[in-house]
RNA sequence: GGCGGCGUAGCUCAGUUGGCUAGAGCAUGCGGUUCAUACCCGCAGUGUCGUUGGUUCAAUUCCGACCGCCGCUACCA
């Protein structure tokens, strides 16, 4: 009889810049999970890995002058390396460069293909030639390139689609028979309510305007775009059509697939639709986990804002840093990262109530009876409502495991350290030691300390890596009183050898002066106001985005038709929550322009001032409204700051900008 | 604008199918203790449970309206 089954995956990395805390969060609790299933008894598989195609590391290597390949390894390595600092006990990495992924990526595009799931387009559509990107009819936003807003040409571009629209009835029915596949459940409306019900469009699912990605065997133009690609990696990974499919036969379906919050759409539409037509079993669940966004920058001076998971571990520990991953954010919601909150979830959690419990009762142990605890015991008062209270942990921890609630399991074992620190006020082992008679008591108090300690330290297994091995040194635990399945046996430890007092398991940390070298730290470096959990890129159309943006002649910029404009009036436009219609003057002319900025700028303040003015862009429709020309501003979107562009000096409307 | 969610102690949040004096953690104050990492234990709190109507014997919990915030989505020329 074979062991049962977990597999576990994150989403592969988009390699295209550097690693930051929030890249750590998605995979430090799936590496939680995967320990916790393992400890269990599971046979599992814990996939993680990088989605290394597309234009973005196309051109970004290019600009390094390095092969897209090389640009890749480099950064691959660094992630690797992150994880084995982070101690990611993952059984495979998946690269979409791999040799065998590529090949079962073109096996997979051919049989879609041949079966016709996947159709060559040969209507006409549209392209942006600034974006080297082509849309269909539908994506267009009123009638321009819904990236980058510039004019699009019709052309007879051929691409390849996939037929999602085809697998709507049957995506609608798996949601709403399997309630349970997209946690939180909240995402499971956004995606009927959103896009299931509304109707699919079917899906491009091939490119010829850059050629670094998987080749289409047979149409040389083509490279298979992210979807195919980068979603598949969670079967080929296995082998699935490869020469060894047994790891597939085995784990596959995957029981969950741990991804971002962003990123839940296509794990829940368009990956169940691939599986849909390649007729393999749909995943048991995906679970969207919210971000870890730092605090606002305003504050930044004096909270400081260092998230580079390398320095934060080398400074405050991995357990710490894993545990507050995992601790501080419900699974499934937003949470805050600053450092006070780092901090003082390191100084109560871990210094406070867990690491100070193991040095007491360690001292204790050792102070009382020279290490070791004797024989001759004798219970009390108190035993049976600690005991009753640290037996059930492991239960509960399990109960609240399986639904991924990390942090709810992490409150409930340290209700545990807390009764257990609590049962030493009760007992006041101090006031026994003072008399010979009550050694025998003393005696079993000290064994339950040690033996509430062991139960805990079994349990954090999964979240702490490191912590539990120091744990077992100084209570001089027997490695077969350390299995997960003693700790729902109370009264299990029995040591062999003396306690031996250690190390500071968890030093406090001084808040003030933390701080404050932090804000050191952090002006050296450049501020970032906000973070989002994990790569966004990861696995997202916008890769496509334009970036590094080519060099143009003097020629080409004389093209564009800037000037002086003045804001006559100023109103919001109706149905929307990010447009204002402006009335601009420009020399004799008057100009209207339809600008979404309303988020950052009210109708109101922006009557009278002098901006810049592209007069001679197309005109556009937005919401029904003529806009004849656009306003410049500059925007940050990793703050989401957006300031519009003026002028200095008075200088009359209808001035040319040069 | 559409769909969904949230607004509870200074802070972060729990609050099961409406029902006794509304909870936890952190921070604060006071007390206890000394084994321990100025730690631990106990006590004390303050809350119009967003505002406003309604249903009900009874609403934080159900319904309506409003205010504020957020998510997804459309619109950001």
């Amino acid at each position: 009889m074979s062991k049962k089954t977990f597999y576990i995956t994150t989403p592969i990395y988009y390699p295209s810049g550097k690693l930051h805390i929030g890249h750590s969060y998605t995979t430090v609790a799936a590496d939680a999970m995967a320990r916790y299933k393992r400890l269990q008894g599971y046979d599992v598989m814990f996939l993680t890995g990088t989605d290394e195609h597309g234009q973005k590391i196309q051109r970004v290597a290019a600009e390094n002058g390095v092969t897209p390949k090389e640009y890749v390894d480099k950064i691959v390595a660094g992630i690797k390396d992150l994880w084995s600092l982070m101690k990611i006990t993952y059984d495979k990495f998946i690269r979409t460069t791999d040799k065998e992924h590529i090949e079962t990526v073109q096996k997979i595009f051919k049989t879609l293909y041949d079966q016709g799931d996947i159709y060559k387009s040969e209507y006409e559509g549209w392209y942006c030639t600034p974006c080297e990107s082509f849309w269909t009819e539908t994506q267009l936003v009123d009638g321009k390139c819904p990236d980058c807003g510039r004019g699009v040409e019709k052309t007879r571009e051929e691409s390849y689609f996939f037929r999602l629209s085809k697998y709507q009835d049957r995506l609608i029915q798996l949601l709403e028979e399997n309630p349970d596949f997209i946690q939180p459940a909240s995402r499971r409306n956004e995606m009927l309510n959103n896009f299931l019900r509304p109707g699919l469009e079917d899906l491009c699912v091939s490119r010829t305007s850059f050629n670094w990605g998987v080749p289409v065997t047979f149409d040389s133009k083509h490279v298979v775009y992210v979807w195919i690609d980068a979603l598949s990696n969670y079967i080929t990974a296995l082998g699935y059509l490869g020469e060894d499919d047994s790891k597939f036969k085995k784990y596959w379906p995957a029981d969950v697939h741990l991804v971002g919050k962003e990123i839940v759409r296509f794990h829940t539409i368009i990956w169940p639709a691939m599986l849909m037509a390649l007729n393999v079993p749909i995943p048991k669940q995906v679970f969207g986990h919210g971000w870890l966004v730092l605090e606002g920058g305003k504050m930044s001076k004096s909270k400081g804002n260092v998230v580079d998971p390398v320095v934060l571990v080398e400074k405050y520990g991995l357990d710490a840093i894993r545990y507050f991953l995992l601790r501080e954010v419900p699974f499934g919601s937003d949470g805050v990262f600053s450092n006070e909150a780092l901090i003082s979830r390191i100084n109560s959690d871990l210094a406070n109530d867990l690491g100070n419990l193991v040095s007491r009762t360690v001292a204790m142990i050792q102070k009382y009876f020279g290490g070791v605890i004797p024989k001759e015991r004798a219970a009390g008062d108190y035993d049976e409502d600690l005991k009753a209270v640290v037996s059930q942990i492991k239960g509960k921890t399990e109960e609240l495991m399986d639904k991924l609630q990390f942090s709810t399991a992490l409150a409930e074992i340290w209700k545990a350290i807390s009764r257990t620190n609590k049962y030493i006020d009760e007992t006041m082992p101090w006031a026994l030691a003072k008399d010979e008679q009550n050694k025998p008591r003393l005696a079993q108090v000290m064994y339950n300390l040690a033996e509430s300690i062991r139960i805990v330290s079994i349990l954090i297994q999964p979240f702490m890596p490191e912590t539990p091995e120091k744990i077992w040194r100084q209570l001089a635990v027997p490695e077969s009183q350390r299995t997960w399945e003693s700790a729902g046996v109370w009264g299990a430890y029995d040591p062999v050898s003396p306690v031996a007092p250690g190390e500071i398991i968890f030093p406090r940390i001084d808040m003030a002066k933390e701080l404050e070298a932090l804000s050191a730290l952090d002006n050296s470096a450049p501020a970032q106001a906000k973070a989002p959990a994990q790569e966004k890129k990861a696995e997202a159309p916008k890769a496509e985005a334009p970036e590094g943006i080519a060099l143009i002649g003097i020629e080409d910029f004389a093209k564009v038709d800037l000037r002086v404009v003045k804001v006559l009036a100023c109103e919001k436009v109706e149905k929307s929550d990010k447009l204002l219609k402006l009335k601009l003057q420009c020399g004799d002319e008057e100009r209207q322009v339809v600008s979404g900025i309303a988020q950052y700028y009210s109708p109101e303040e922006m009557v009278g001032k002098t901006l810049i003015l592209v007069a001679n862009l197309k005109p556009a429709k937005l919401r029904g409204i003529e806009s004849q020309g656009m306003i410049l501003a500059a925007s940050d979107k990793e703050s989401g700051k957006l300031t519009l562009v003026t002028i200095e000096g008075e200088i009359p409307t209808g001035t040319k900008v040069s």
